[in-house]
DNA sequence: ACTATTTCGTCATGGCGGTTTACAAATTAG
DNA sequence: CTAATTTGTAAACCGCCATGACGAAATAGT
């Protein structure tokens, strides 16, 4: 059935359902897991009041989720109020499981994520993936997912899907790597390169990153702009509570907004871009550390020893990455910015001078600028849970346990 | 029932509506609008396979639109082809109408539009707003809305809501004005001026110019950053054929990104915001032209006469657009950018420095540029329009002819 | 001209999905 | 121990779309 699902942007349940009667009926299985999922253990009267519907409606929704194994019977709740208890549903933590995978730079990770949002496998390898062809580090990763895979078999769970975040461009078709610098790779399909028996995403690894806040976040908004800086600058446009792609997929490219336009030339074309007084080498060369094959680490290490040309550098890209985000909030007034990925660590340092450059150049109330608390994990966290998400969004169209 | 309806911003139909069989009704009558709006003249079979539904089905849909004024029936369809030829359907000339109104900084316009899209009446009334007090613009404009009102009722249409388009930030609520520089209001609620019987929205000018380019542009792309200067420079992102409001609703403020960053100051506390390059004060001043009460179209005539300086300034004017339009596009990655507004007019001398500026800061191909053929007629369309989409969103919901 | 074919619109029937109503079960309040 | 409250389910009902059959109105072929 591979059927389309998701390709990893959910959030609006199922709106491509045709508006017929079996539409319908998928759509409030859909609404069912999700209130479920995002409410923890509930009722079925409790279900059927969040959701609008009638006690009975959802007990038949319910009975067909429990006979698909996407929903468990916990038992009797805790009485509590007054009246019979409700039985308590939960999402199962059998059943399908979200495979997330994230090539990166140095290393490659897989993991897999029930439908309760726990990760419940992992497989690391650390690996120098630049120049390496497409075909080795692919096969690579279909070994792990393999390994991680058999690991869940043993515990009721099979893979609904693979989500694979890269760090670089991806076209629209959520397949082809158009451009990934880092790994020296252009145009490649990944479609043909890793298991064809699980159905595939692949997306830009600060879109996952974003989707990860927005899914796993502690503050959680529904509109906000996801900042991370692990290949360039790249960010996260979250509106409404859904990723925003852009035309062609290339959406979120922070990293070539021009900051000083007589700045620097840039490798984009342009003339002073972020990039070019926040990105990684930049920051490098500013701190005096470009010699050695150093990287972001280094720089959190340095600063908090409290060396002065590091913490400069850092003071530098944070007003850079102010007068960008000036631009960005202007434009989209998001209810907050977050700094995740190789960003959040640093925070220390660029938190003060960005917050007083956007605070300064904003009339009224600044924008508030917080850090991810899931690091350098979102971009695999986010991955696995948006194959969750696809389940969770069309639970009729979850292929058999087999 | 004055049911909240769309609040200017339709594009998803129905998406609020419950799952249920009333819902599912509601969403069908919408779609079948929304097909016969778009599509001309078009048979029940027609509808029928483009819609997903049977003919059985859309017949009673289509009978109950009849019933209610909304859909005409046009007699029989020009055979041409084997079979039995189908009757053709079209959106009504009769029934509820939308009443747009522009508040200008010196005039007042208000129009009604049928469901087909036709205006069918207008009113104008040239007087300088600036520092008048809200309670008489609006009592200006209720007159307007009065004649214009009284006069299609006279072709039996009746108005289904009022929209109105200002020159500055609105709430999200759509009723308040929460600052408008050049009117000199402040926090004004428009709500309890303007006629209560009709059901009221208010936007920014710059988002209706947007919505009417969306809906009656000719290229009409899906995505898409509708630039417009009137007061301040304005922007409305549309994605995925909805308009991006932003949390507070002050999503687009264009005019306030940072071009360059050490710039003169700014009345919003920053520097170098486009507005001090490209903003029309700005710009009369460089053009040699700030002394009298000099406007937009003054700078065209001059321009066209080949002044030397009037053209230089605003080639340095299309330069400060294209660099924080690079910023835009690569946040947003539209499908296009359009010059709308005041910004139409002089795009002949704004659009080689734009596009080159931008050409040159994009590596691959540029977004394109284009010229609304709206023009300054854009807003005041697109307020009319956003009360005749709210109609076709959810035709069950409009209230009775009387 | 006449028949076969195609397409349109409608009607009767049926299946499906949520609602309504009623009721038994399980708890608290008094 | 009774009354009140809440939960979950079953049966009857209603609304909506699908299905299948039909007459109507056109073309295509002989």
């Amino acid at each position: 059935m591979t059927a389309p699902l998701h390709e990893a942007r959910p959030a609006a349940p199922g709106r491509a359902l045709p508006d017929t009667q079996q539409g319908m009926r998928r759509r409030n299985l859909a609404r069912v897991m999700h209130t479920v999922s995002a409410e923890g253990p509930l009722s079925r009267a409790a279900v059927a009041s969040r959701i609008g519907l009638t006690r009975a409606a959802v007990s038949t929704l319910v009975d067909e989720l429990i006979r698909s194994g996407l929903l468990e019977e916990l038992g009797p709740e805790r009485p509590g109020r007054v009246g019979r208890p409700g039985s308590a549903l939960a999402v199962s933590g059998r059943g399908p499981a979200g495979i997330g995978a994230e090539i990166g730079v140095d290393h490659l990770a897989v993991c897999a994520v029930d439908l309760r949002g726990q990760v419940r496998a992992r497989a690391v390898r650390q690996a120098d993936n630049r120049d390496r062809s497409p075909e080795d580090v692919t096969a690579d990763v279909t070994d792990l997912v393999r390994q991680v895979v058999a690991e869940i078999e043993g515990e009721g769970l099979w893979p609904a899907g693979l989500a694979v975040a890269v760090p670089g461009l991806v076209a629209r078709d959520g397949r082809t790597v158009v451009h990934a610098p880092n790994l020296g790779w252009h145009d490649t399909d990944l479609g043909t390169l890793l298991p064809a028996h699980l159905p595939l995403t692949v997306d830009n690894e600060a879109n996952f990153g974003g989707l990860a806040e927005l899914w796993l976040g502690e503050a959680a908004p529904h509109d906000f702009l996801h900042v991370s800086a692990e290949i360039g600058i790249g960010a996260a446009v979250v509106v409404d509570g859904r990723l925003l792609r852009g035309t062609r997929g290339f959406a979120g490219e922070l990293g070539h907004v021009p900051v000083r336009p007589d700045g620097p030339p840039c490798a984009c074309g342009g003339q002073g871009c972020l990039e070019q007084y926040a990105g990684e080498e930049a920051v490098l060369r500013a701190a005096g550390l470009a010699s050695a094959g150093n990287r972001v680490e280094v720089l959190a290490d340095r600063a908090a020893e409290g060396e002065e040309t590091v913490r400069r550098a850092l003071h530098d890209a944070g007003v850079a990455l102010g007068i960008a985000l000036t631009g960005a909030v202007n434009l989209l007034d998001p209810e907050m910015v977050v700094l995740g990925g190789a960003l959040a660590g640093l925070a220390p340092w660029l938190l003060p001078s960005l917050r007083a450059e956007l605070a300064r150049r904003t009339a009224g109330p600044a924008c508030p600028v917080s850090v991810s608390r899931l690091g350098s994990e979102g971009p695999l966290l986010g991955a696995a849970h948006s194959v969750v998400r696809g389940v969770l969004d069309d639970p009729a169209a979850v292929p058999a346990p087999v």
